[in-house]
DNA sequence: TTTAGCCCTGAATCAACCC
DNA sequence: AGGGTTGATTCAGGGCTAA
């Protein structure tokens, strides 16, 4: 993007016609600016890596008196919490007007700004669906022996309002963790070894994150195909990842020597595979089985015993897949939910019958009908 | 307290006469009331655990049907975050005012409410030390599938301000977390079993904490009869280790149900003995060896050569504990931080010697007196 | 035979969360 | 309205074994 068209778009009050997005690019100047170069509502996902306003004073030694290799760029420098909060507003003010009714949001940080943002983020109408621990296997020690060793980072995940929709990929993530419901805190090493990157000898970027910390994110919440913007891109992680998982990617970085690393970076990256990607499916995209259907293929007989897992309640099977229980008759989840009292029930796992001498939930019967179908 | 008292103590401005410490009470009414009863600068620490501000919706059943038994109390509804913040603000500045200067005040919440308290509480003069994590063995499950399992807590600890000074015992964190540094993110289970109270079957608090949390919380930032201040007190379970610690306690809780069951609590408690508490000492409190104190007592010979871990230099000892490295002398300190060109040198940990065909820091050295000069 | 203690199982519970 | 959606822990109670 052209300086002129910078100037315009910065001055110009967002206009809503459609646009072409600049899918795959890193727009160059202030992230608030380019942002408003986007049409709204354009964006399924927001990423961001906001300067941290780290407040350091002078320099930091280890005990063995090597120097610590801090963060004391110049962009991290504010001057106030005042000053930092008006930047954040700024920019999630311009994040949300991007990002589609349900898209979503994280922001990554530390205890020097989450705070703020976090503030901010629920003052401008963002509804905070989760807040994520990034869990350091190895973090820098507290070298002064004066205050516990930092050894996580917050992230914060948010949907665009109280009522908004959002997605959330809950099979692969409980898949990805070994069959158990993903949990808050993620145990991920920070960014270092082949990973990280290096010029002439010196790291690239202060802050680069691992890309075990993207994949998550995006695995999490977006779908294939969907456009991930980064306002904050810095060496590119967040497009990298994204290539990798067949999602689309938009950057916003400033320095240029930073721009040039994560093209190259983000050219070397190679797509996964359809077939790899299609495995972390949700069960949503199971075919339906309607329970009339089992009734119609034989593997249940009209007339049948339901029953729940501590048999306080018996139903029996009709022809045309209602069943029955006392005065009660209609689907299994109906019947279930009004014999409970219940909001709502799930009639696959709440009825069991007796098959082969063992007592199973129709689900069991649902498998079985489904691999009969497959063949 | 009366209702008069309380009106005057709410209407008159503080003042700074010495009063007396109302320790080990409870005070009822509400909180910023109670505090304002207090004189200016009491307080060595504040643990405050207020509402979440949790807005939840209706009621929330498992996935089998049963009802969970959420937190519906009427202390925890508050009408906008405006309001939240308006209550979090007063009771922050109360508990600033009641503050020694380099008192400390922890803050527990969940991201509900904590990004407000956070950024109301720097705005007020606090200064982050750290944030930490509670990551719960046991969480509850996310029994609808729609997020990552909330898995944390988050607890803020801050000092008065930038350059005040604050208490953490360094050495005590590290003895407990079997000589590693204390992290940021602490693995406690959530309240239950025995420890957890209850009243006709029911819990008597929805929110009761783990005693654990506290323990770790007092001795880390807590000298033995510092005075710690809880505004929202409950079932007291920063007062019960309070006093297990040898600490004195005020708390302040509206709801006389809580009162009475805190009371009760407290009164079975058990300060630890004397002997125990000493284990817990700070490393600052061991008694200060001199270098020259181990060549006097014949632990190391003049002449004995030390030398850095890396062997990059060596020095040798002279008979009144100074070393001499080249054109370098002094203490082994100085001489360390010289060679190296280093600000500063702990030559305890940073010279070696060879100590029965080993390889030891110093530091060994001395432990070795320290136990000599006990027996 | 009695009984203390262990193992197994099922129920309850923990700062809440739909499309 | 159908159809999704729960993990670690404690504790009580039944059955078994060994002293």
């Amino acid at each position: 993007m052209g300086t002129l068209t910078k100037i315009r778009a910065a001055a110009a009050p967002a206009v809503d016609e459609p646009r072409e997005l600049p899918l795959g690019r890193i727009l160059p100047g202030d992230c608030v600016a380019a942002m408003r170069s986007l049409p709204t509502a354009s964006v399924d996902l927001v990423f961001a890596d906001p300067p941290y306003n780290l407040q350091l004073g002078g320099d930091l030694n280890r005990p063995d008196g090597s120097h610590v290799d801090a963060v004391t760029d110049h962009w991290d420098q504010f001057a106030s919490f005042a000053a930092y909060d008006k930047f954040t507003r700024e920019w999630l003010a311009e994040a949300r007007r991007v990002l589609k009714p349900d898209g979503a949001l994280w922001v990554i940080g530390s205890y020097h700004n989450i705070y703020r943002v976090g503030a901010i983020l629920q003052d401008l109408g963002f509804w905070l669906l989760n807040d994520i621990v990034w869990r350091k296997t190895n973090p820098m020690p507290n070298f002064r022996g004066t205050r516990f060793t930092n050894a996580h980072e917050t992230l914060l995940w948010a949907s665009t309002g109280e009522k908004a929709r959002y997605h959330f990929n809950y099979r692969a993530m409980k898949t990805l963790n070994d069959e158990l419901q993903m949990r808050s805190d993620w145990v991920i090493p920070v960014c270092g070894g082949q990973e990280r990157l290096k010029e002439n000898g010196h790291k690239a970027h202060p802050t680069q994150k691992p890309e075990a910390l993207l994949y998550r994110v995006l695995l999490a919440t977006t779908e294939k195909g969907d456009v991930v913007l980064d306002p904050f891109f810095g060496t590119g992680t967040t497009g990298a990842v994204a290539k990798r998982l067949g999602r689309q990617w938009i950057g916003c970085e400033r320095e240029e020597g930073y721009r040039k690393v994560a093209l190259k970076r983000i050219e070397k990256e190679l797509p996964l595979d359809e077939s790899a990607l299609e495995t972390m499916q949700s069960r949503k995209g199971q075919p339906r089985v309607a329970f009339g259907a089992l009734v119609e293929a034989g593997l249940l007989a009209p007339g049948a015993e339901l029953f729940d897992r501590q048999r306080r309640w018996t139903a029996s099977v009709r022809a045309d897949g209602s069943i029955i229980s006392g005065a009660e008759t209609g689907s299994i989840h109906h019947v279930g939910k009004t014999l409970q009292g219940a909001p709502s029930c799930n009639g696959w796992t709440f009825w069991h019958l007796e098959h082969e001498g063992e007592v199973k939930p129709l689900d069991a019967l649902r498998q079985l009908y489904l691999l009969a179908v497959e063949d």
